[in-house]
DNA sequence: AATGAATGAGGATTCATTCAT
DNA sequence: AATGAATGAATCCTCATTCAT
């Protein structure tokens, strides 16, 4: 006689528990960095026993991994690129900071946690340091693209100067917006940040 | 016959062990931040037991705050501002800008670990972000001085705008620095930026 | 040749191993008290190390507390109060407290350690001296309910004053016991202190 | 040429010191126990660096034990026993008995600590331990004196009997007070204490 | 798919004590 | 008479991880 499991939690389910660990990991991760970020706190804040936490993820590093991998799913999906008919480019171009502006208010964790671990040197690096390194380069090329439509002339180079700068600046405003808190205008700082690398780009000769 | 004493250190010296609790603090929390920073790691550094530190430090914070304290120093007085005599006033900003770089590439612990601790958002505030935020705040009105010596005639909001941009791009090139390796050249960006940063001055509308 | 797994302990248990950490802590702490019970020797005493007491407690407070109660139950258990119909009520009373002697005799360890808490005073109350002070009022109450059986006159103050002194004597004697050794007959002194109790209530005024 | 030291302390003085000392041991001791009483808090409270209580006592054993030496001295200086002409031997006993409760409730802490140290067994026993044993059996013995003179009729070992039985109220009923608070009025109960044990001593036959 | 229990290593910090000055 | 500095051992507790179930 097979009796139905009456009290079994939910119906165990895998994606569900990855889910909830992942979700406690980032807020985690977020505010307190790698060695922040034990086992037992993620544990505690998502409700599943640490050992359940080694079911989904082979050590911490590896959660640590993820932890940036989805974060930075959640903040691509947060940043919704203007459509392409809207105005001069260089609109275009300011629209397109702002928005990144944006998606760095309402998800931060991101680019904090990713700032902290790319700032750390220890002496065997976590794999969430070279996700990343990947994830950012995956972002560069794009942006690169980007300055390669608008200014065809320029050549590698600089097109390489523009993407280091401009990154660099949306980097620094950030870590002035977590320092200074909402007395800094992310948004409004992105813009002028947008201008400025754009007339850069104007300014800049074409050629090899 | 009469042993020598072993081990027993030379005549205490307070200033002298702190001293040595320092360096190789900041050393280390320069690489691995605040959390990865362990009192037997700097114990082990120094050659002083970990109750030592503790005589000279009430506890981890306190030697962190200390940390960013002194390190702040050591940069500062690696920054040898160009004489006032050299050229024009953006050629003075430019060499500014190139000897700020290169302290940063000398001395980078100060700075990486500032980031570090300030990107952190732990419930508890460690007071070494404090003592960061308040240096920096240093830094900032020194660099305000500067705006107002040589554009006499933006208002206050406009030079609090150039500061943080100008800030904020040093400490985003910093970082791209700290990810990418010597594939970068902090001074030549620096001495970009300086320029970017200059021309933006001398767009700004003047008056209140 | 398959080995034997030398050491793996024979299949966790979770209620067992609390038990035996429980068991050692009562022993240790009967002893040498709140801060002389060290996680250390308990852990030396029950053969788990020290960071699987703190599976099973939340930490040295929580432990203690649980050792308070789990003496007292014991106590409780050694303490066999005598059938209702032996002999006068006198008489029943002297078996009683004979009986309580005993009991203190043979499990010393509540009391002691409940009497060493209750004398502290540090300035955050220790959870283990709220629990002796709990189940202590509960001893109280138990007392009173026969003061009030043999006594249906008095009032409440009368009872009140009555079960106070006699707790004070059964703890004074217990510590004269502690102190001086077997040269004090404990079961002796209860069965005097019973008798002059009892003769207290009886000449006490009835009515309010 | 002598300079006058401008800016020593005030004049190194022993007396003084040791005073402090022992002012701030008997409160932490009195509070938390033997080894609650840590060498850096009395430093703290009394405002001597450690090492100089180190030059005072020989170990913190030493330091205990004179504290209990100073506390019972206090306390006795408190126990102002009353003329032996007030009244009848009953109401002198009962007089000296609201003394002593009194004198407790000043000054708890010779009793508090004393019976701390009475009731820990730990594996080497303290001085304090012994100090104390010491100092009671002390009061013992006057107390057995007034009972020969009130009741020259009884045996030794019936005087033995009151005395222990005196004493053993007089603790329980402090500890009451200890644990209840100033719920519980000391001067009263211990005066009805000394009428139950003055009357218990008339209730005894007489001779060997 | 999950978890209760366990564990050795290491975390920060405090301990009583010593010693040169 | 006093103290700044030092120190090894011990304190409580958390760590990441494992494993039998």
């Amino acid at each position: 006689m097979t009796r139905a499991r009456p009290d079994r939690k939910q119906r165990a389910n895998g994606v569900e528990s990855r889910r909830r660990i992942l979700e406690a990991a980032v807020e985690i991760a977020g505010e307190r960095g790698y060695e922040g970020t034990s086992i037992a706190v993620v544990s505690a804040k998502c409700g599943l026993p640490a050992s359940s936490i080694y079911w989904h993820f082979k050590d911490k590093d590896d959660l640590i991994a993820a932890v940036i991998e989805r974060s930075f799913e959640t903040w691509l999906a947060a940043v919704v690129l203007p459509g392409e008919d809207a105005g001069t480019p260089l609109e275009r171009c300011v629209a397109m900071a702002a928005d990144i502006a944006r998606s760095l208010v309402d998800a931060p964790d991101f680019l904090r946690l990713g700032l902290m671990l790319a700032l750390e040197h220890r002496p065997v690096e976590p794999q969430g340091r070279v996700v990343f390194r990947e994830v950012r380069e995956v972002a560069r090329q794009r942006l690169a693209e980007v300055v390669r439509t608008l200014f065809p002339a320029l050549d590698e180079s600089a097109v390489h100067l523009l993407v280091t700068y401009a990154v660099a600046g949306g980097d620094g405003l950030f870590v002035q917006r977590e320092t200074r808190g909402e007395e800094v205008d992310l948004v409004a700082m992105f813009e002028l940040h947008a201008r400025t690398v754009y007339g850069m780009a104007e300014g800049m000769p074409a050629g090899g």
